[in-house]
DNA sequence: CCGTAAGCACACAGAACGGTGTACATAACA
DNA sequence: TGTTATGTACACCGTTCTGTGTGCTTACGG
């Protein structure tokens, strides 16, 4: 699509083959799982010759493992640098970007890599231990009480929100910041408590933007 | 192990092979994963020629979602069914099982198989919302004001035990009790409201029992 | 004793997988 | 002009996967 230099025979060396790569292996890992997307079909996507592709990474797992680092800088520096809201709406805002993301690869990848010591699943374990770090760090800043345990269990709310949507093929999030609502407001003490009326809708009825398929 | 008639050259007949495939079926798939495990493996685990299996078994999909169907009665009755226990125990039960469970199957289907229409996945779906019935019918009987609402963020909160718990490879469980806890004291209005010295070790430093590998 | 159901052993087909080897083409730079 | 990266095209290797085909063996019921 983005006009490349390229050569008569159809060479495309726009200095981008790793690009291509990994910006293939997003779409197709997240459509189709890793284990069921080839490096054939990889390669053909990301209109780059099998021999290219070996020479950028020195295999599957690599690949992979670099493709698991390209999400950070979209999920989670763009709601922990909003400044725009309090600490306290940044940690709800954390429930509204999922709609983006329709699988968590990092759960898809611990589960379907199925070996902790792979370097992808290395690089989920820690991606998500950075999240909960973060959350806890706004939760310091938004003033609970034990800011640890309140970031450990957003970052659990968000990964149950993200398989179950997974699982029920329906959107989760909703209900995992109704939850997200109650345990702030009982964490932070100074914090007004509101009206509970944020009970939206928590039974999975919603009407599935979730993308696979 | 068990004593099955058997014939001079290795015949095991005591009527069991399909009992023995699925047996080897709930080792394998949950140690190795669906992908993983080949039906050679599979079918010399259980002690059975691969043509038997396919003569009981049209093929590895069948397997795999009647796989999934045998896991009702050890985690979703034993933990429903005790009666020695009053409705709210019985919501705050559901989230010490685990140790047994590894990894949730359920999930793992899900995502493994990657595709919503796979039967296994289907029932993975059904399994899940029953899981959710479940817990509102006792969340009702323990007199929570919206228990549709409550069985729902319960159910939530057991995925994202077993979704956390696989990927940072230690035990998220105490964290989703403790959140447990905090929702059932806010949807029971009758309850006893509790000192709120519940707040359990949360953070995830527990030994990993988890079980893989 | 004989028929039938159930199972075994084993080879094999066909496809997909990850990964390589080889020969050729182009772009950039000297 | 020539050299060196960089990339292509394509065949190919070995492995693994699901699934079959075939022939033989056993248990059991009449």
């Amino acid at each position: 699509m983005t006009e490349l230099e390229k050569g008569p025979t159809g060479r495309r060396r726009g200095r981008g083959a790793r690009e291509r790569i990994l910006s293939a292996s997003q779409q197709l890992f997240r459509e189709q799982g890793i284990n069921r997307t080839g490096m054939d079909q990889l390669c053909a996507a990301a209109q780059v010759s099998k021999r290219t592709a070996y020479q950028h990474f020195t295999g599957k797992d690599e690949l992979v493992a670099e493709y698991l680092r390209r999400f950070d800088p979209s999920v989670l520096s763009g709601v922990f640098d909003r400044t725009d809201l309090t600490p306290r709406e940044r940690l709800l805002a954390a429930f509204d970007i999922p709609p983006t993301t329709p699988l968590c690869p990092y759960i898809g990848a611990a589960v379907e890599l199925h070996d902790p010591q792979h370097p992808a699943s290395q690089y989920a374990r820690d991606y998500k231990k950075a999240v909960a770090a973060r959350l806890a760090d706004t939760a310091r800043e938004a003033g609970a009480a034990d800011p640890e345990q309140l970031g450990e269990q957003l970052a659990l709310l968000i990964d149950g929100a993200a398989a179950r949507t997974r699982v029920l093929n329906a959107d989760a999030f909703p209900t995992a910041a109704a939850i997200a609502a109650v345990l702030i407001d009982n964490a932070i003490p100074t914090s007004s408590p509101r009206q509970p009326s944020d009970d939206r809708g928590t039974t999975g009825s919603a009407p599935v933007p979730v993308g696979g398929q």
